[in-house]
DNA sequence: GTGGTCTAGACCACT
DNA sequence: GTGGTCTAGACCACG
């Protein structure tokens, strides 16, 4: 049994939550309109304190991904718009990361466009 | 100043450094025919045991990468082979985290080649 | 009751580990699919360290003569082609170490042949 | 700089000596007639306490191996017989030696001596 | 219980 | 100084 999500030390954990929760969003996990979990329950998952997923949840709903009804709970946000920007975000992030890794391996750009071209053909075959 | 090198609890410690020492070799941080650390320089800077960087050096002297010289140190291998499938390797590594990512995000492949495509020409203007 | 297995300081020890380990594989002490005592109980026996006898099973391990069930043991590999490797082996290194001292002593090679020819003949009758 | 030869602790200390000694007359290092070293520059060499050559010795002498002329030292014998009688031995042990460990991998008699008719046409190509 | 990993500290041979 | 080996003892995940 693992005790919680996995951090590491480069960024704040709750950044950390928020993109992790951020990604279940844009994944279907968590879907329009879905109710989330507690803060409470949703902390002991990730086995951080409430406060911590408290400021998580908070960063999400300022961003207008996620939206409070009192007394109810937390709700994912049904407004296409924001949602969609979110998918883009995490599209550029995701290919950021991957295009600056094969950079520093010393390939062009060229090359990491065909080499991503390849590697979708392969698998697909 | 950093304590040592950032690990997660995902792999072994030893993996984890050769894995990053073998993206250094690949990125040319560290060139064919170059002197490595030593054993006991690199374990403080990355902040482990000695005998812990010692398996992660011994599991890249296995692969080839790089060979020892007794008394005197450990050498990146000059063999061009061995290189060339460390990167090949990396590369496919790198490619495959990032399009099963996207994949999860919900892009089919043909979108995975033309977003990382746009990404690239994008961050060339 | 002995303390341990014999070793001598011409070699690492947990090579001469590995080396006994793997004569008693081919000669069927330990047959294929056979589970091998515990490294603890195989370091008790052997009167070394469990970090040693790790170390010379990972090597065998390595060498595909035995696979590791996690939680459960390890055991004598059932593929025969890596057990014919090692026979062949074995017997490769063992009249190779014969021929030499007999060489040293100054027996020609159609000597030596026909030396072990009269041995097994004798011992037959 | 190693302190002196290569015991183990399966026989008493001054029968390997008086083996090593052996194979060195058999192979010709020590030719018949020769003066040996004298027991405390063997006793130094071989890393042990004078009385252990010397009992080493005197058991090669009791063989006939060697002879000791008072006062100017110890000689290799000049009786072929003696000196046949060494190197038959020696092959006899040396084959002993490596069939048992042959047969103990599970070799029938015909392979042992097949096995080493092939590796010496082998080695002679 | 199993094997796997990591640390700490020691000694060795080599140059 | 280098790498290599070995011991001792600890903690972990897995089933």
């Amino acid at each position: 049994m693992t005790r919680g999500w996995e951090f590491d030390s480069s960024q704040p954990i709750y950044l950390q939550i928020a993109s992790e929760i951020s990604k279940r969003i844009s994944s279907g996990v968590y879907k329009p309109g879905d109710r989330l979990p507690s803060v409470r329950e949703f902390a002991l998952e990730a086995g951080v304190n409430p406060n911590t997923m408290a400021r998580a949840l908070a960063s999400l709903e300022q961003r207008g991904l996620i939206v409070t009804e009192r007394a109810t709970g937390k709700f994912v946000s049904t407004q296409r718009s924001v949602l969609m920007e979110l998918k883009q975000e995490l599209i550029a992030d995701t290919i950021s990361q991957c295009v600056q890794a094969l950079e520093q391996i010393g390939l062009t750009q060229e090359e990491i466009v065909s080499a991503v071209r390849a590697y979708v053909e392969r698998s697909a075959s």
